[in-house]
DNA sequence: TGTTGGCACTCGATGCTTGAGACTGCTAAA
DNA sequence: TTTAGCAGTCTCAAGCATCGAGTGCCAACA
């Protein structure tokens, strides 16, 4: 792609402007101000004044890729710039391996209990990347019954427990008008079993409507719940949300301002909005990363998310990641997720991989 | 208790300065800025001079119920001033209609699911108070067995559902060193269920210590596990943590400040601690209100938290309420957070009351 | 004895000015 | 094309005066 041979490489910056640009974005973000030329010459040797430094400063500001804040202060790389930064221009190197092995530690002697993994997944995300994390619960699109059970709770309460092919277990009540027992719960357990077991939630819609109706009475109402009740958990993308860490982005200088935390708090309260960012990255391939700003969340410009889906897709995938400041160490963070999401893949192949039988 | 007749009620304080420190903690709560002696003239008619009033701020200053942050501000209410706010000055109303109207409609047309109730719950506190809340899932202390569910989900895992009378649902992995079939598993869920059934995690404990072995093999080894999961369930104390309305509390001008609100998000991150808190109000009567600076949360004195426990006790109870600045409408939280946990009062003698038959 | 008006005083908040410093863009020379 | 030099811009922190809410104290009063 370099067709000039002067240095300009792929399509559109010369050679120096993006070593001038990858500089500022590391000098940034280590340091949270605003960088200027003279900063930037002392950070790295590149063999050019800083006059020269300036000119290619304002260059890359009236391209779009950095912003200044005021005339007399330095630059401060915008969406664009960061976008460029880590598609071009960041080192995408493996997580170190100190790090590795301190993550890798702490996953060891856990029992298999996916609450508690998922759980930790979040703790270790956030406090690797000293930032804030979420991890859903894996989970599959179209799931296959695998067990239901009905209990009587009480004298016309039943309470339904379903175990999915993904290893999901839900739960819900229903108030039945009559008496129910536990010995005809039990029968209708088995019956149910017996009949839309390894079947997905359309498979059961369809059965039940074209076959001639099971019983009759509640335990026909039983079923109809049990069905939409199967329906309703195959449509959902996201299952549960983990959290942790939000205490960590309060150390950051751009939290200092208290409306730009809010915003961040805000992203990780309203689960609605946040299913709609991670449901993109679950179909997604690899580390997906959304800058603040950027499409999914053009108002919240102050805070980036870097995500990865994890598991087998189609078999119980889910996805985990880092809710940070835009101003985030990209390369390590990225280095991190795509660890530990890594880790959890061999978690899932484990638990619900090929059996080898 | 009146020994004097000069207005000295109960045992320390006039009437005119319990006045006073009411109408200060009002004020306060209202404004969030100090008060002083004009303020309160204003604020209250109390048909004395502002020279009056500022020798019972003195006196108040004195006993230890007041603050003052700098020589030429107003007073601010200390710890034991709230303290004594709350338990003798503070009117108990209920919750006025309209709130309790809104309330109420939040929780109608909502399905017997406990999790979305409790999740609903969390977010109607924070609402309705305008500050985070917390709410654990109900549970009771030692629940006995209604069913177990042992499910292959693999050739060597072994998935166990417990299902508590309490209506706690818990689920965890066992991986076994040989293959193992739904057929057995089938078979063991059934002697499991038939022979530990109603039992609680002790009585299980003691039945399998003193009866011969049911089954060798690793079938026993699924029983070792099942007891020792039983046990580990019935001593945790709270169970799953809800929470909401964290964006709330930093409309509140005490977090502008970042560390102040670094604490509260502390608090509500540290399980651990928030667990021992949440724990004393599980076996309290009532609202509990704990002041920041006061015991349990010494070290967090700008945070206050307003629990009520709810449910029945021995049977299915658990802890909701609160978390907010130390300045807070206390009247106003209290009554809603009593009226909340009436409400799940209801719906948890719905669900796990005695059986009518 | 308790209450009150008056008064001097304190001290944070506010706003203004000023100087230092960082960084810029521009220009002319190399 | 690069660079040294320079004038200009703008933020930030410090210093300073001012304002005002609020105080404590005291003498006079009911």
């Amino acid at each position: 792609m370099d067709r000039t041979g002067t240095g300009r490489i792929c399509d559109d910056l010369t050679a120096r402007q993006r070593q001038v640009l990858r500089l500022l974005v590391q000098e940034y973000v280590a340091s949270a101000s605003p960088v200027g030329s003279g900063t930037l010459l002392r950070q790295g040797q590149m063999g050019v004044s800083s006059a020269t430094v300036r000119s290619e400063l304002a260059l890359l500001e009236e391209l779009g890729y950095l912003h200044q804040p005021h005339t007399s202060a330095g630059r401060v790389p915008t969406t664009k710039g960061y976008r460029y930064y880590i598609e071009r221009l960041m080192d995408n190197v493996e997580l170190p391996a100190p790090h590795r092995m301190m993550i890798g530690h702490q996953f060891h002697q856990i029992r298999l209990n996916m609450d508690q993994w998922l759980q930790l997944t979040a703790a270790v995300l956030a406090h690797t990347t000293r930032s804030a994390s979420v991890v859903t619960a894996p989970h599959a699109a179209h799931s296959r019954l695998k067990h239901i059970q009905l209990i009587a709770t009480h004298d016309t309460l039943v309470l339904m427990v379903l175990v999915l092919q993904d290893g999901s277990v839900h739960q819900e009540m229903l108030a039945v008008d009559e008496q129910v027992t536990q010995d005809r719960l039990s029968v209708l357990t088995s019956q149910i079993n017996d009949l839309f077991r390894n079947m997905t939630a359309d498979e059961i819609r369809d059965e039940i409507a074209h076959e001639p109706p099971l019983v009759t009475g509640w335990p026909a109402r039983v079923v109809e719940w049990f069905a939409s009740r199967m329906q309703e958990v195959d449509l959902r993308t996201v299952d549960e949300i983990y959290q942790a860490g939000l205490a960590n982005v309060l150390e950051q200088p751009e939290f200092e301002d208290v409306a730009a935390f809010r915003r961040l708090v805000d992203m990780m309260e309203q689960r609605q909005r946040l299913e709609v960012v991670l449901a993109r990255t679950l179909t997604a391939n690899g580390v997906q990363i959304i800058i603040g700003g950027e499409r999914p969340i053009e108002e919240v410009y102050d805070v980036s998310l870097v995500l990865s889906p994890y598991g087998i897709r189609e078999k119980a995938s889910g996805v985990l990641g880092v809710v940070g400041p835009t101003r985030m160490p990209y390369a390590h963070v990225v280095s991190t997720v795509r660890y530990v999401a890594r880790m959890m893949d061999g978690l899932i192949d484990e638990v619900y991989g090929e059996p080898s039988a």
